[in-house]
DNA sequence: AACTATTTATAAGA
DNA sequence: TTCTTATAAATAGTT
């Protein structure tokens, strides 16, 4: 259709070629939009030039999506999968590994024991029994350490506590009333933030660890004195 | 192009219709396959009926996915992406459950402790005591049962096997000249599959399960008798 | 980008 | 569907 019947194979010269790559391309679009519109069709049209221009006709009331997908399901192929191989693979790993993690933390939480055989029960409990003698030792580690930081700090309190006292005796003429002590237990106990010399004389006392057995207790004691002024 | 002009709107009669999509296709399906060659260029064209039907072309030397791609890139458009999203977010909440679990295997098996407060040590600590005792319970039950098991084996085969003794003794004038026994431990022990009583006694036996303290051995006990023919 | 001689596509009919 | 054919549309080569 044109001043010239044409061979169809490639136009080597690359300025004609691009004209009638114009020209053509125009036509095919404008002939996709007729069927469109003629025929109630959905049709998607995708092209690339030789010099990677992209162009690019889909239907209206509809999108590339959608047509790419009705396109899969209708020809029963799947476009996606090769982009999602592995990512499938990678998700489908991951649920097992996790499947199996639940598992090991429910054996180890006393649940599911069925599958074990006698074996592999003994070697679980001689691992949980290695493994709490870890956290054990961790509880221990964490709770002496924070006894040693309360003891110095109530060996200092204690040493202000009771030069205060001296000086109040020596200096100002007060009188010791009383001195009482008592034990109370770790958890209920809250360092004072100042002493109080005032109104009522300051808490002050010493911690220990409590360390027979297992207990998990450490006790704190404390003492005060009841003062007058004179 | 045709025996007269058509305005392009749908046809609403649907024979007609049908016969033009046919014709229209070809025609299309056509220019696209001159294009790809007279000008060098990728195409791809999808088109899907009314009644649903799919018809393709791709240029040869690609496939719809190279297309697919190449029209992403150069578009600069995902298709892939809302497919991808919620893979990705779900691959994402897998990786983070994952690695919790496995963190929490690891403070089961008494790694990873820095992270835990005092309370939580306490917890996982105590968790764990009651998990390994459920261990225990499991771990006796099976032995028990698996005992219960042999206990009754060995108790038959000692009945038949006393009574071939008796049988011997009365009938055949069989002399006992000894009886032995001794005490091996159950993982040593396969149960004789049958008695020999040609050249030498069989041997038989009891089992019983040695539950003082946490132990795990069973013992097994055997005795036979030494037999002279008469 | 226009023009136009020709080729090609196709609407309607069989 | 497929073929035929008159005619519309597309376009190759030219300006």
């Amino acid at each position: 259709m044109g001043r010239g019947k044409i061979e169809i194979k490639k136009i080597e010269n690359s300025t004609n070629r691009q004209v009638t790559y114009s020209k053509r391309r125009a036509g095919l679009i404008k002939k996709a939009e007729e069927l469109t519109v003629l025929c109630d069709a959905q049709i998607n049209l995708i092209l690339i030039s030789g010099s990677r221009k992209v162009h690019h006709y889909c239907s209206p009331s509809t999108d590339i999506h959608t047509v790419m997908d009705r396109y899969q399901q209708l020809t029963d192929s799947d476009l996606w999968q090769p982009q999602y191989e592995g990512m499938q693979k990678t998700l489908n790993h991951l649920k097992e590994t996790n499947n199996n993690l639940r598992k090991q933390i429910r054996q180890r939480m006393g649940e599911d024991l069925e599958d074990l055989n006698m074996n592999e029960l003994l070697a679980l409990e001689r691992e949980m029994d290695e493994s709490i003698t870890v956290v054990r030792d961790k509880k221990y580690h964490v709770l002496t350490t924070r006894t040693d930081t309360a003891k110095k700090k109530w060996k200092n309190g204690q040493q202000r506590y009771n030069s205060l006292v001296q000086d109040l005796v020596k200096l100002e003429g007060v009188e010791i009333l009383d001195y009482a002590c008592a034990s109370i237990e770790a958890s209920d106990y809250k360092p004072p933030i100042a002493m109080s010399i005032a109104s009522r004389p300051a808490d002050v006392g010493y911690a220990f660890h409590h360390s027979a057995g297992q207990s998990n207790v450490h006790d704190v004691g404390y003492g005060f004195h009841e003062l007058r002024l004179a």
